[in-house]
DNA sequence: ATGGTCGGCAACCGA
């Protein structure tokens, strides 16, 4: 089983990375996150034509999730907080037998502003709606742009950025709390080097080159997934293309008996 | 050399 998350910053001027990287890479389940796209206006026929089927909770101009499957999903929610005005940030699924989180997680940004203090609030409710609902010795994967880099190795500039919005200790103590509730950041598990990263900032010129970046997307698992993740891996291709996405594909593989 | 990122969407906001 192949599974991947994106953040898209626009599914649509993306639309055609995203097609030309499903079809060469098969993944059974794609999360997606930044997709910029009030549901009316969301490309699902470009996905269905290429396999797969979405479900999508958006709003117009910012946020914006998505589930793209091969597989058929099932119990769909699209809220967190179950309210009408909220933010397009959440949309949980279950495939098979595996239940699904895709996430993204405010941004935040600087600590001591109101946007920090409701990004805190955000991974919180995040974490008391996955302990109230699920079970760390049963199969979940939790996966997104949790805007949170956790460790010195997971950031180009770590001592400069223990006030910035991504690295402070508020947000990475509540990250901990998901880990010693079971979930297991997979890409970590296999990778334990310093310097791989998800995001690099565009307003920073040949960031990628400099590898001046940010590991802040995750794929989590509970055990029971974790222990069959064969492998996880980073493509950087997209930001080697002319137009450059911010973030790139996460990708893990798991063992087929999933 | 006198700028320097994207995307949404119509003036800035968010990242």
């Amino acid at each position: 089983m192949k599974f991947a998350t994106f953040n898209t910053n626009s599914v649509r001027v993306r639309l055609p990375v995203i097609l030309d990287w499903i079809d060469r890479e098969q993944p059974d389940i794609l999360c997606i996150q930044e997709t910029k796209v009030q549901d009316r206006d969301f490309p699902a026929g470009s996905f269905e034509a290429a396999g797969y089927r979405a479900v999508f909770r958006g709003q117009k101009s910012y946020n914006g999730v998505a589930i793209i499957s091969k597989l058929p999903l099932e119990e769909l929610h699209l809220n967190l907080y179950d309210s009408e005005d909220e933010q397009a940030r959440f949309i949980s699924a279950r495939i098979h037998e595996i239940p699904l989180i895709n996430a993204y997680v405010p941004q935040g940004v600087a600590p001591g502003t109101e946007k920090f203090e409701y990004k805190l609030r955000w991974l919180r409710d995040l974490l008391d709606h996955i302990r109230d609902k699920y079970d760390p010795g049963r199969p979940l994967l939790v996966a997104g742009d949790f805007n949170v880099a956790l460790e010195p190795i997971d950031l180009y500039n770590p001592e400069g950025s223990r006030e910035t919005a991504g690295f402070h200790q508020d947000e990475q103590a509540i990250m901990r709390e998901f880990f010693a509730w079971g979930l297991v950041d997979i890409f970590r598990k296999h990778t334990p080097e310093a310097g791989h990263y998800t995001f690099w900032d565009y307003r920073i010129p040949n960031a990628l080159k400099r590898k001046m970046g940010w590991r802040i997307d995750y794929i989590l698992a509970t055990p029971p997934l974790a222990e069959k993740s064969l492998n996880v891996w980073i493509d950087t291709e997209v930001r080697l293309l002319e137009k450059p996405s911010d973030h790139t594909f996460l990708v893990a593989e798991f063992h087929d008996d999933i």
